[in-house]
DNA sequence: CGTGGGTTTGACTCAAGTCAACCGACGTGG
DNA sequence: CCACGTCGGTTGACTTGAGTCAAACCCACG
């Protein structure tokens, strides 16, 4: 988040090898020669808060990483209703290799930077480097399996659940990034509107709304503001999400 | 279908050369060296209608491809309510390289036939292989497009344009394998029960079969018996979707 | 023939959606 | 500096689409 700050006034062009992403990127387990390689190839590109960066259907000449912000992945019907399919963060990867057309809107929810390749180029890129590959394929599967559990979400779980869930899942990524995995109680902020979460839960606003008063209310968690939650129990929250303790395990 | 029968009674080992899924299968683009490769390392296994193939959290010593048959992809919640993820046809992959702990339930839904690579020999083929990875790659990508949709179906469409849709997915697919791209009738039979459908979409049994009788009653389709199905146009099956003219150019 | 699994139909309930009012924070321009 | 409009969020009253429960139906099969 203050990392942003640093890219927006001046830093566009940089060596792979002190991209804060690094580790987590599809060229995580490039070595310095296929990094050089690389680092001729990439072209970085913003986006401003709100800009869409693909619209469904449209050309994708490029594709790439995300290397700051947060942008959502949706698709809407004409009478616009909309479902948000992914929440894209740094590192994660978008475009398809081998379509040119794109299958979702892509919109910047903050300020993006993106790290850009032309496609063709990645083509032959992905075909040259031996590390490229594999690593796309397992950042690939992993959002498959991510969007197999929403559908899981999507289809069967109540409104209720479908809100614990999300915060669960944004809880457990504060609690990873505070390294305690063991941590009970967390906090953090939402980095949504009620209008996103609702979005991306296939509910309306006032459901969403309506149940974290009642989360609130039933002391699973608390509120300052709207936006700073406080979870004193991530167990407590976890027996609300309607996975029995199967998903404690979490990768 | 009428494969399924050769396989069950004998042939349960053949030569690559010979598998009547050769061009869809991960293994499309591999050249005959490759193939000689594959076929000495993988194992045909049959599964009997209604066997689980996998269960969520077990330990899958091997992975695949769906030779013939029909399986489901599902996950169950502990008070039984279900979703199904996905429906496995011939030529598709199942399980990941690089994790050993299945996340899904699988389940044989007629008798399948499944060829096998045992986990580390597939790794290893996979680093080996040029045309192996990218055509897994693209098959994943694939599969997360779908599943993607399938976000927006569960999320956001009412009951009927959920079983439109499902019936659209069908008649689409007759057409294709008929040849006759621009057919504006077809008829089909519905390889699933009507609780399959409902785990399918995130709907009751009762629900999915009011919605079949509502569009009979439109005159959407014509039903002979409970599962054979005659779609008189599909552009006004399409126009029950909810989704535009947007996706009439499917791939 | 009976038996049972899959399917349909009806009556009723309820969770979530709709519509509408209201609240507070924020930014803008008179 | 204050009035104003906008935007995101909450709350309430009412409606409705889909779920629940229960009964009947329809073959297919042993």
């Amino acid at each position: 988040m203050t990392l942003n700050h640093l890219f927006h006034t001046k830093m566009l062009s940089r060596e792979c090898g002190e991209c804060p992403i690094r580790q987590q990127a599809i060229c995580s387990r490039c070595h310095d020669d296929e990094l050089a390689l690389l680092d001729t190839m990439k072209t970085y590109r913003q986006f401003k808060k709100g800009q869409a960066i693909t619209y469904a259907g449209q050309d994708m000449k490029y594709l790439g990483t995300l290397v700051s912000g947060v942008a959502t992945l949706s698709k809407s019907m004409e009478d616009g209703r909309r479902q948000i399919m992914g929440v894209l963060l740094p590192s994660d990867f978008i475009g398809r290799p081998d379509h040119a057309i794109a299958e979702y809107d892509i919109t910047a929810t903050t300020d993006v930077l993106m790290c850009l390749f032309e496609r063709s180029a990645f083509q032959t890129m992905l075909t040259t480097s031996p590390a490229l590959g594999p690593r796309l394929l397992e950042k690939t599967m992993d959002e498959l399996d991510a969007a197999r559990e929403w559908l899981l979400l999507l289809g069967r779980k109540s409104a209720r659940e479908k809100v614990a869930t999300l915060l669960l899942l944004m809880a457990m990524k504060m609690i990873a990034l505070n390294g305690d995995e063991t941590a009970e109680r967390v906090n953090f902020k939402i980095p949504l509107t009620r209008e996103t979460i609702a979005d991306y839960l296939g509910l309306t606003v006032e459901t969403v709304s309506r149940q974290i008063t009642a989360l609130k209310q039933d002391g699973i968690i608390c509120l300052d503001g709207q936006r700073d939650v406080e979870v004193p129990s991530v167990q407590a929250l976890m027996r609300e999400t309607g996975d029995g303790q199967a998903n404690n395990r979490r990768h």
